[in-house]
DNA sequence: GTCTATAGCATGATAGAC
DNA sequence: GTCTATCATGCTATAGAC
């Protein structure tokens, strides 16, 4: 069906499409190679074109990592509030943290590369760009500690550990995955509930199980 | 006291001390600016030389970086290795693990640089030197294995989660800590023995405390 | 929109003076 | 042992053809 514009996403032109694509690519190899480490050849060979060529869709490269990482961060956030969402009412604050850490370590491994690209660079860029993005990761992290807050608010965590060092523990065991997670052994799904089991119950002996 | 060679530490020569100070000063710059992002010019104005200056001590960055990262992996398993082997023998499985745990954590966020240094490494540094470094921490990697191992046997902690996602769970939640911890803001032992309890007994509400 | 060509700069590495 | 000077390379970014 030629001539008649797809339906999928909102009729995107031809710029647009280009754009997407070198955006991927550039998650891809960003997160591969670290920030210094790639260039804009390598970005741009991944999808055929050379590396003048990217400079009519971006400014800079700057302007390119920004944007992956702005990607990355407003996915990862959206996606969390979205199975958030969907939880029935009757979900208690220990489901929606446990449905949070699940859904967070599957963005993590997915094959998407935008969550765990941003992971990864924020520390690698320049301090100008890591200002603006850790500003707008501000959201993302005020909404695990709204979850972690009304979770002990209700008794259904302890409350004598510090709450950020909670936070942070549980976001670094779930993002340390993007270094080591290889598909094809262990499946998303197990690794996302062993951890968040991990964190919720610790490695005490079960007597019973929960959940 | 001149003319008398100083005791503390084997009475080093000069040039074994500058090798020292240069690679205190790369661990240092090469965690805060990655790898690529680190240039030779940098490393030496750390202490006062200049960058052509390195080349007596060391015969190419890659050789600086991978004498850096075989450190920091020899350090940290040394330190976990000396603190196991400094509880008493009627320590448990779960002790042991939790003063593993809590090792970690310190050379993690530690004032030296190697163990962070190390972590961070790893993924941005050339492919060759990456699998030298990786054969080399499988040691380290394999200590924590058989920490893991035996709580297992003991049946001290619970068997239902999978070894090597508890291992990495655990590593991922300490070694985050190189990106987020201040010091001066929480003292390293309570991040340390909060993560260790985190881990340990979970988020879990206490009904007595255990330890 | 993408290409080729190239300007301009930064950096790893080397040579030789001191 | 460390410096200054320099070469060679590789990369971002731009200009202009198609």
């Amino acid at each position: 069906m030629p001539r008649i514009r797809e339906r999928r996403a909102p009729a995107k032109r031809k710029s647009e499409r280009t754009r997407s694509a070198i955006l991927d690519a550039a998650a891809r190899v960003f997160r591969d190679r670290g920030y210094s480490g790639t260039t804009l050849a390598e970005i741009a060979s991944e999808i055929g074109m050379m590396a003048g060529s990217l400079y009519y869709h971006f400014d800079s490269r700057e302007k390119l990592v920004e944007e992956v990482m702005s990607l990355g961060q407003r996915r990862s956030r959206e996606a969390v509030e979205a199975r958030l969402a969907e939880l029935p009412l009757r979900a208690t604050p220990l489901d929606r943290l446990r449905a949070a850490l699940e859904t967070h370590l599957e963005l993590v491994v997915e094959q998407e590369y935008y969550t765990s690209a941003t992971i990864k660079l924020i520390w690698q860029v320049p301090p100008e760009i890591r200002e603006r993005q850790l500003v707008a990761q501000r959201a993302y992290g005020a909404l695990w500690k709204k979850l972690i807050a009304d979770a002990r608010r209700g008794g259904w965590i302890r409350d004598d550990l510090d709450p950020s060092v909670v936070r942070m523990g549980m976001l670094g065991a779930l993002n340390w995955a993007a270094d080591w997670f290889r598909p094809g052994k262990l499946p998303a799904r197990r690794v996302a509930s062993d951890l968040a089991s991990l964190l919720l119950e610790g490695l005490r002996p079960q007597n019973s199980k929960s959940q």
